[in-house]
RNA sequence: GCGGGAGUAGCUCAGUUGGUAGAGCGUCAGCCUUCCAAGCUGAAUGUCGCCGGUUCGAACCCGGUCUCCCGCUCCA
């Protein structure tokens, strides 16, 4: 069922100039994609609708656009470096992938765990009786067991630093470490996956240097922290905004534009003062999911998830998760960040990266709440909840487009019921009033009925059709998308009528 | 990466035991002048995903490969 929605939801997309994949020609390029005429309109009025709601409705926020190369010790400090990097091994026989070095690391702990339950079993028989050779022996194992796990740590430790992965899969080898699921040590070779992609930087071969596309954006509002404090006179808490592309490795990338390697992120990182984070934290998870209601789409489609485990940075996240047609998924996450990035800046860059509060006479380095969203699936979200097919009443079906109006790529379509009698020359005209101010379509081609169903394909909200009356009061009807009902109304009005219809702060 | 399914016109899909490709919808032009995919006439559109093999001959059989969907896995 959902399947088959889902389906007809990517060749809408496709069919409508919303949504093509990639270098189609040449057999398309796995998990990249591109926007059509109608959904780069789409997107871009998603842009809008979230930045006025982050730079418009918030004095305290400032807008950023960073670039997507920045200095390679950036991921270092971020901890990217270390996390997006991962040494992956198959096991052959039960086909499961496992990170190399959790598999070590689970060893090595299991070897603890022996040992510690071995000598507080000792230590109980000891309690009892003492026996001289019982303590030795024990002493004795506890020494082995331990200069084995030693020795294990510091030859994991060495061949992750050197990226050395033969002896990652000679460690497990040595150890006869087996698949938790096969019990077999029948393994693969350990692979890298770096999900952050290099690039050469510099055009002489010589003094190129590696460098990363950025895999999240909000690094660049790190960085310009303190220039944004500095220049624009900011007082905390504030935030800075930002919409921009990132780039993910990702060992597989699927569910159309759900989860792609080039992607755009809207993310805006909340500056405050250190002990506040949890009265911002549920303030900006209020804030969010109330944008998102402010759309008018189904609440039940939005829910809460609260992350268990944390990212490395992180000391509280959650994600506002939408019902898409393969399940409930991330949609936007919110996140504790603490003082993680901005610290870790600060010292690998020895700069100091603080804020001094005038009032309290203090100096600190600010926390940070962040809350940071998908466009690629704001999209997606937005456009398969509004892909509707109708059965009407004389039994046909209207496939109709209820993206909410204020997103809508077009916002008006001007047509004249026939092509002669002078309505196409006053449609004309009225298209090259409108033009400017807003994304207009003038259609004279086929029935008018036809002309409606285009529209309702590409989710235009109105449809504003010049007939023979148009010649005598001056009035023209409006067709609502949604309800197909029509209305009467001076031509003269148009323009107020559409500047009241799309007026944005009657949504947010 | 593993397993399953799929790929023929913009979309949905036919295509018989292997004999050089079709329909509906859509698009374009014209007629008609009509308020919910109307009708009529005409037209354009395909390296049958790609490469190779078998064959006199391949959309069809075989091998490889690319892409998409589903499940597993992964997912700051």
């Amino acid at each position: 069922m959902s399947e088959e929605k889902f389906k007809k939801i990517i060749s809408h997309a496709k069919e409508y100039g919303f949504i093509f994949q990639s270098s189609e020609i040449y057999d398309g390029l796995s998990a990249v994609y591109d926007y059509g005429q109608n959904g780069v309109l789409l997107k871009n009025n998603i842009k809008n609708y979230w930045w006025k709601s982050m730079i418009n409705m918030n004095d305290n926020i400032v807008g950023l656009d960073s670039a997507i190369f920045s200095h390679p010790i950036t991921w270092k400090a971020s901890g990217h470096l270390d996390a997006f990097n991962d040494p992956l091994i198959d096991n052959k026989d039960s086909k499961k992938r496992y990170r190399a070095d959790n598999l070590i690391e689970d060893f090595i702990e299991k070897i603890q765990s022996k040992l510690n339950k071995e000598v507080s079993k000792n230590e109980k028989r000891i309690g009892e009786k003492f026996d001289l050779n019982i303590f030795l022996s024990t002493n004795e194992r506890a020494k082995k067991y331990n200069s084995q796990i030693n020795d294990l740590k510091l030859r994991l430790n060495k061949a992750l630093n050197d990226d050395n992965l033969t002896e990652l899969k000679q460690i497990i080898l040595d150890n006869n470490i087996l698949c938790p699921i096969s019990g077999s040590c029948n393994w693969t070779d350990v692979k890298q996956f770096n999900l952050m992609f290099n690039t050469k930087f510099g055009a002489s071969l010589e003094s190129s240097s590696d460098l990363y596309l950025r895999p999240e954006t909000a690094q660049g509002i790190f960085l310009n922290y303190m220039n944004v404090l500095k220049t624009g006179r900011m007082k905390i808490p504030f935030g800075i905004a930002q919409i921009g592309k990132a780039f993910r490795n990702e060992i597989i990338a699927r569910q159309f534009i759900f989860r792609m390697r080039e992607f755009e992120q809207m993310e805006m990182q909340f500056f405050i003062k250190p002990g506040e984070q949890k009265k911002w934290y549920e303030f900006w998870k209020e804030t969010r999911m109330k944008w998102h209601l402010s759309l008018g789409i189904n609440q039940d489609k939005y829910r809460f998830h609260n992350h268990e485990k944390l990212a490395h940075y992180a000391d509280a996240a959650c994600d506002i998760e939408f019902e898409f047609p393969f399940g409930f998924k991330e949609l936007e996450g919110i996140h504790s960040r603490t003082d993680f990035d901005l610290s870790n800046h600060e010292k690998f860059s020895s700069k100091q990266i603080k804020y001094f509060d005038p009032f309290d006479q203090e100096k600190y380095t600010p926390y940070v709440i962040e809350t940071s969203i998908g466009l690629d699936r704001m999209f997606l979200a937005v456009f398969s909840e509004s892909l509707n097919i109708e059965k009407l009443d004389d039994g046909t079906e209207r496939t109709v487009l209820k993206i909410p109006i204020i997103l809508a790529s077009n916002k008006c379509a001007i047509l004249p019921l026939v092509k002669k009698d002078g309505l196409p020359e006053i449609a004309t005209n009225l298209k090259d009033k409108l033009k400017l101010k807003y994304n207009v379509i003038y259609d004279e081609k086929d029935a008018i009925g036809k002309r409606y169903r285009r529209q309702d394909a590409i989710g235009t909200p109105y449809c504003i059709t010049i007939d023979h009356q148009t010649n005598q009061d001056k009035t023209v009807t409006i067709r609502e998308r949604d309800s197909m009902k029509q209305k009467r109304i001076s031509i003269d009005n148009i323009e107020s009528f559409l500047s009241k219809s799309f007026d944005i702060s009657n949504w947010l």
